[in-house]
DNA sequence: CTGAAAGCGCTAACAT
DNA sequence: ATGTTAGCGCTTTCAG
């Protein structure tokens, strides 16, 4: 390997001339600088991170634990988190937790090992206490919040996407509105059964506990609601489901109990995505700016290390788009 | 942070010995191994990664370079590799290079200065040149063959992945079958055209040049080829297409087209996903098995980075679904 | 089986 | 503005 220690003779000087030349330049004469910045571009020096890293306690290297790669919303924040870091010279290391604290927990250690400067973590129920394992670290929470005091957070607005969404079904005439929800550990499953909520309630509709079932986020979670909710005697008109994978899960459902989209049932989900706009028919949703948040969770959390204050919760807002799968309440249903 | 010289303390040892514990424990006795186990146990030791990779010149850690990680193809690739490199305890640095023979550079630029054990990539047009910016590092290519001699590659049969689709297509009586092929630089799109040309010879039916139109991967270019192909005078009643994005927007076009789908046209896609099986119709595809391919990738990086001898290529089987997007080819037409 | 000592490549003090 | 020196945390000779 080339080092800096070849680069430094190369160019006849020191090897701390040479580190400075590189890396600190306004400490060093134009001259000397030259001659360092080509022997080390001739040589094709690369430094060596972790020398340096071990050095500096530092390793220009944030960590981004994401819940499930596989799901292209979070495949899409990894995509904002990943690019945004790469501009500024960060190497990002990606973990998986697959919702599992357990893993999250495991992630953690060995990024710890590896000195990160910062984290970016979509929490699951346990981060609270897992980011024991990392203390002091800068750390932001993307799309959900773990319940850390005066935590970092990077989310969409939930509870108004959420009432939004039910707003305009209720609008359509719907009043038995079913909701499929995500585990009420995360916080965007609380949230957006807030949302829910507080839409019903505005409009002067009861709320109905059983009209309300819990998933834990996966497609056949979804399905499997959807087929208790519809199999019901009276049952719902319009259905709003908490996440994408058990949106998709739900409208398999639909699909199985040979129920027309949107002539027996309005369904809306939240978070766009491919599958939504190219379904038929096209599903109404919730739309999210996922490439954004990883964007700016990433240039938050650069911000923080830079060492700035900075406020503790971002907020972005959501967008509701109507496609064909919501339709008014047809006659003779009430 | 808790170093090993801590451990040594508390376990009144040298922290040679403890490292030893630790790493060899064949070289220490029982006993005082069991005392520095638990001494880094209760003080919640995690070993510096970057102190460790200095000294060792490795760093536990191996590359994965894709192209698209917001394709559910690629994701699932990097969940094959990520889920076997941990079980192994090695990380991963996952890079995307957006088909971008230069991003793919600086990808291999910035892992280089991690010091890595190995790298696994998928190619672009130009990693051969690329990869002499990581000297002798183990490398298994993934998906596709960048053509360099000797190289270590794991892929699937293309070839009679593609001959098997296309001749389902002509066993249903189409003989006008277009195909939508990626770019003739990429491995993979001339071994699925080439499959593609054996089908239609052994069939007896003639190669058109004019029935065979390229697109640079991603959904836009399967949509325009495909409004290409099909507005022809004499259009394909087939189609197959070369790669999972542009068959979405091949099925879009159809649908801009007002063209019934299998009725005025079959349609067979490569590579299976939720899209292709959700769709209505659902589509009938070449399924490769993905999360495999990640994980073989991986396994047979980490052999080769223990030293063990491999043969040099792997092909893993396709397997054609039938699904509801293909369909005999109606009266009338020829 | 264990300890002492050196050094991986780099950068931050401290000199000059 | 540049050189000298020391040391980041760890593993690995080399002795004992």
């Amino acid at each position: 390997m080339i080092g800096l220690y070849e680069v430094a003779q190369a160019a006849g000087v020191s090897p701390a001339t040479a580190s400075r030349a590189l890396h600190r330049p306004e400490l060093v004469a134009l001259r000397t600088r030259e001659r360092v910045e080509q022997a080390a571009q001739q040589l094709g020096y690369r430094p060596n991170v972790l020398a340096r890293g071990l050095r500096t306690r530092g390793s220009r290297t944030i960590g981004l634990i994401v819940t499930d790669i596989l799901n292209p919303f979070h495949a899409t924040l990894a995509k904002g988190v990943q690019d945004t870091a790469e501009e500024s010279g960060y190497t990002v290391l990606m973990f998986n937790s697959d919702e599992q604290p357990d893993k999250e927990r495991r992630a953690l250690e060995t990024l710890h090992g590896h000195l990160p400067q910062g984290l970016i973590v979509v929490p699951t129920a346990q981060t609270q206490e897992n980011l024991a394992v990392v203390p002091g670290l800068p750390t932001i929470e993307l799309d959900r919040a773990s319940g850390r005091e005066g935590a970092h957070t990077v989310m969409v607005d939930n509870v108004a996407g959420s009432r939004e969404a039910v707003q305009h079904l209720l609008s359509l005439g719907h009043r038995r509105i079913g909701m499929i929800v995500g585990q009420q550990d995360i916080s965007t499953a609380r949230e957006r059964l807030q949302g829910y909520r507080e839409a019903l309630e505005s409009a002067g509709v009861e709320y109905h506990d059983s009209l309300v079932l819990p998933g834990n986020h996966r497609e056949a979670d979804g399905r499997l609601a959807a087929l208790r909710l519809l199999s019901r005697r009276e049952r719902p008109t319009a259905l709003f489901v908490g996440n994408n994978e058990m949106t998709v899960g739900a409208v398999l459902a639909t699909r199985e109990l040979g129920l027309d989209i949107p002539r027996d049932l309005s369904i809306v989900g939240f978070d766009d995505s491919r599958w939504a706009q190219t379904m038929s028919p096209a599903l109404s949703v919730v739309s999210q700016p996922t490439y954004e948040l990883g964007q700016i969770a990433c240039q938050h959390l650069l911000n923080l290390i830079s060492g700035q204050r900075l406020q503790g919760s971002v907020r972005l807002p959501t967008r509701f788009v109507h496609r064909q799968s919501t339709g008014p309440l047809p006659a003779g249903q009430e």
